[in-house]
DNA sequence: GTCGCTGCAAAACATTTGCAAGAGG
DNA sequence: CCTCTTGCAAATGTTTTGCAGCGAC
């Protein structure tokens, strides 16, 4: 919690997601400054109003809206994506642009992210083999179902 | 549009329709015949407000909280599936309940199923051999995102 | 200084719920 | 008949919008 230079940034790494915005072509706020480093902290896609929970503790004025704006705009930048889930009643966003996967834990409701670049290759093969009727994939996500192992 | 038994029945297997709610041990209403004939027919997972519109074309009087209920009770007795989809509002569904992936047009929207068993078996090889570390997987389902090709 | 961003509040949507009346098995 | 389902309407939850003022560049 306590930085060598909390008194200027309340994130330890205020010059990277600066950056991250710039290079996106945003106006880095304060508020998307706390939007961005919450997205990247909270574990499991969270959806706007999560965001906005863990917001506020930082910045109490923060509006919900505004929430909703950045995240808008983080993923008309392509700094940020949204995450297709069936459950639930509202939309998550997840701040990994990279290819990975998904696991849906039907008992917890959690997004768990999954990186395989061995799975990747064996798909994308599969595809560069096969190759689909009139369609150019783009990208690839696995969604794979099932439950955490309790032990 | 004109069958020849169109004074009983409105789809031609009306009786396959039977079937299938009372194996789910669901009652065969009027409605619910029609919404799951709505939702086999329509193309590319419906929302609740698609399958409605189409629904009242055939019985004007079934209102549109009756579709969220049959549809939830669908999903409930594993008749239907929820799709997950990161674009849009609302929820979508699925009448089919095998093991399928799906095609994410970023042109049109549409979801369009894709069933390939070799790819199914290939991806269970996968983790098979290779597991998952806490996660015991239950069911696959491949997002490919892309485009139509146009010809 | 300009123009994009924020906060607020209202509007637009999407989904759920409660309940009396009706229909299925 | 008994119970589950329907239709209606109101409640709840989610996302968008409009606009005046503020702040980044």
């Amino acid at each position: 919690m306590a930085s060598s230079t909390d008194s200027f940034f309340p994130a330890p790494d205020a010059g990277h997601l600066r950056a991250r915005l710039a290079q996106a072509g945003l106006r880095a706020t304060r508020q998307r400054l706390v939007i961005l480093e919450s997205l990247l902290t909270l574990p499991g896609h969270p959806t706007a109003e999560q965001v906005h929970r863990q917001v506020i503790s930082q910045e109490p004025s923060i509006s919900l809206g505004t929430v909703y704006k950045a995240l808008d705009s983080f993923v008309a930048a392509g700094l940020t994506r949204r995450v297709a889930a069936a459950e639930g009643t509202s939309r998550r966003y997840d701040a990994d642009c990279t290819e990975h996967h998904h696991l849906f834990c039907t008992e917890t409701q959690e997004i768990i992210d999954y990186c395989d670049p061995q799975l990747d290759a064996l798909i994308r093969e599969f595809f560069a083999a096969k190759g689909l009727h009139d369609f150019q994939p783009h990208s690839f996500s696995l969604h794979i179902t099932g439950s955490k192992v309790v032990k």
